[in-house]
RNA sequence: GCGCCCGUAGCUCAGUUGGAUAGAGCAACUGACUUCUAAUCAGUAGGUCGCGGGUUCGAAUCCUGCCGGGCGUGCCA
């Protein structure tokens, strides 16, 4: 029987006893898991019951309990206050959930999405600068997200809005052609998008002697913006630089993308749907020429003086904005991919910027506008306080990554002390290791809380954290591989020698996690998998720690043990793939 | 001023569609490696859930008023 079936099961038994008791069928029933053990492996709450049947809920758990009797699945129903919880026949559940997933290599997942299309555009860096660590805390969630969601059974296309033009582009084409005396990334063996950041940070500099540079880089764009050739190739040039960089650090934490778009051909778009909003009514000119379009007060309130909010959508020399950008790439990601959903990974501070967008392509009556959701994430936080990329006061993604994995060798040294590992096994454990530190520190805590991130201390191997369910898994996998050379693949387990506290416990949080997941993708919470990856994980250690599995007697126990660790082994790989992280067949 | 977000142990955070004794990790202290990997495990200690009211059989969770912090707040992106 399935874990689906089972709890189907348990919900009908529900219903009968109501039905019996009270003559009616109950409403509102909810299938939970109890705190502790001891109490069992479901419960139901009997407080919708108690509004319905206008009694007190421990009656009434008391008397449904009463009235359900044990059978081949259900080993005992007991009320526990207002709960009535629900003992299995261990050997039923255990064997389940070994069974299933083991076979299916997880839990069946796939039905929630019902192959609806999702579109998760994230990162959208700006092509003038190396990827800092906001990007890394941008990137894991996107790229977290996507996972869940096609986990879930959603069609999910990743987009990436490069930056790629602008005033801050031809800051650093300015500084290159005015100082780099034709310096490349590869004559002075710098990373591509180091090498244009430098030159980033050369213009700030200057400009802060040289206020007349800006007029130079106003003129830059201009020049830009009318096809100038020789300005076009320069800028073609740099950015090849950076996408060359990027296209590293991409592939270092496992970012990808099924499309891209870039504003230098999207920056256009958008002013014909500003015409429509006209013409509809719901946008008007301004006294001073521009196009705006007013807000509902009931949603975005007024004014300091009582007037009605706007949002301008075209200057007074009709030139468009970043919103109507938005706007016109909001229907171009629609009319080429067709999402149903389109979510933004976009940093807090952009939280008003959206919720206008999505108002605005409301007003235009779009029906996917619906679809639209903000994913917004909190900044991260230096020590001494913002990161600024202007003032250099960043951490670079790449350094950090470089910080982390060399941590992790260290570690890796200094515990294999025989010298038996390779410098290739060492290297692409400590990548592995470096990389789940990161990631998994970023999407432990709510996207919306800011972070503060302290170098020094940086982060932690220990405890919650992405090498200790790396360890858990790894621990899984020796076992596994060990009990492969003693012919045990043919004893049957006796799952009925299962029952212990620690083994319990494994299979509480196992049998949980569909339940998690499917919570999660509902919500976008990749905390929730970390969190739950970490139960999972806490779990094995403590059963590896308290029994044996290969030394265990009989040999039916000891396949028993070896199917709920493999099924643990599943589930952590499964949820660690989820979050973006490697699992390790050896730590 | 207004809008959104946040405030839980020394620190970082879970828990928020109201429900079982508010949970983890770090730091501190004590203990466990001749044993399937000690990046581990066991234990001790640590809480007016920012403050005050209210709703409820029941509030960290909902409502309300304060206090503190963050991010925004029409022709930047």
């Amino acid at each position: 029987m399935s874990i689906a079936n089972i709890k189907t099961e348990i919900l009908s038994a529900m219903e009968a006893a109501c039905k019996t008791v009270f003559g009616q069928r109950p409403q509102n029933l909810n299938l939970n898991y109890p705190p502790k053990v001891e109490f069992g492996d479901f419960a139901v709450g009997c407080f919708p019951l108690a509004k319905q049947f206008r009694q007190n809920p421990a009656n009434i758990a008391q008397s449904i309990a009463a009235e359900i009797q044990p059978n081949e699945s259900i080993q005992n129903v007991t009320a526990v206050g207002p709960y009535v919880n629900f003992k299995l026949h261990s050997s039923l559940l255990f064997g389940d959930v070994c069974t299933e997933i083991r076979k299916k290599k997880a839990f069946d997942n796939n039905n929630l999405g019902n192959g609806r299309r999702v579109m998760v555009e994230y990162l959208s860096p700006n092509t003038n600068k190396p990827l800092h660590l906001g990007h890394i805390r941008n990137g894991v969630l996107g790229m977290g997200v996507s996972n869940l969601l096609e986990a879930a059974g959603h069609t999910v296309i990743k987009a990436n809005l490069v930056n790629d033009r602008g005033v801050h582009i031809c800051k650093s084409m300015l500084a290159w052609s005015k100082w780099a005396n034709g310096d490349t990334p590869e004559s002075t063996d710098t990373k591509g998008d180091h090498f244009v950041g430098e030159w980033y940070v050369r213009y700030n500099q200057e400009a802060k002697k040289s206020p007349q540079l800006q007029e130079e880089v106003q003129a830059m764009l201009r020049k830009w913006e009318s096809g100038d050739p020789a300005t076009i190739k320069l800028w073609e040039m740099m950015n090849q630089w950076v996408y060359s960089g990027y296209e590293e650090t991409y592939r270092r934490l496992g970012f990808a993308f099924d499309v891209f778009y870039y504003e230098s051909n999207t920056y256009t778009l958008g002013k014909d749907l500003v015409q429509i909003g006209l013409h509809k009514g719901v946008f008007n000119e301004a006294a001073s020429g521009a196009v705006i379009a007013p807000l509902p007060t009931d949603e975005f309130g007024a004014e300091k003086d009582g007037s009605q909010k706007v949002v301008t959508l075209l200057r007074n020399d009709g030139t468009s904005v970043y919103i109507t950008q938005d706007l016109g790439t909001a229907k171009l990601k629609f009319d080429d991919h067709q999402p149903d959903r389109s979510i933004y990974v976009v940093a807090t501070e952009q939280n008003y910027h959206f919720q206008c967008l999505f108002k605005l392509l409301n007003m235009l009556d779009f029906e996917w506008a619906d679809g639209c959701y903000h994913l917004s994430y909190g900044m991260v936080n230096l020590p001494e306080g913002k990161m600024k990329s202007r003032e250099g006061t960043v951490v670079d993604a790449d350094d950090l990554i470089e910080e982390m994995r060399q941590l992790a060798e260290d570690e890796i040294r200094r515990r294999d002390t025989e010298n038996t590992l390779s410098h290739e096994e060492i290297q692409k454990r400590a990548l592995a290791i470096g990389l789940a530190a990161i990631k998994f520190y970023l999407l432990r805590t709510r996207p919306e809380l800011d972070i503060n991130f302290d170098p020094k201390e940086s982060i932690s191997f220990d405890g919650f954290t992405g090498p200790y369910c790396q360890y858990a898994y790894a621990r899984c996998a020796s076992i596994l591989r060990k009990s492969k050379n003693r012919g045990l693949a043919s004893i049957e387990p006796d799952y009925s020698l299962l029952g212990n506290t620690e083994e319990l416990e494994l299979l509480r949080v196992l049998i949980q996690f569909p339940d998690v997941v499917a919570e999660a993708a509902g919500e976008f919470t990749l905390a929730r998998i970390c969190n739950h990856v970490f139960a999972i994980a806490q779990a094995v250690n403590q059963f590896y720690h308290r029994h044996p599995v290969l030394a265990a007697e009989p040999a039916t126990l000891v396949a028993a043990r070896l199917a709920l660790v493999s099924a643990s082994a599943v589930v952590i790989r499964n949820s660690l793939a989820l979050l973006g992280i490697e699992a390790l067949e050896e730590m």
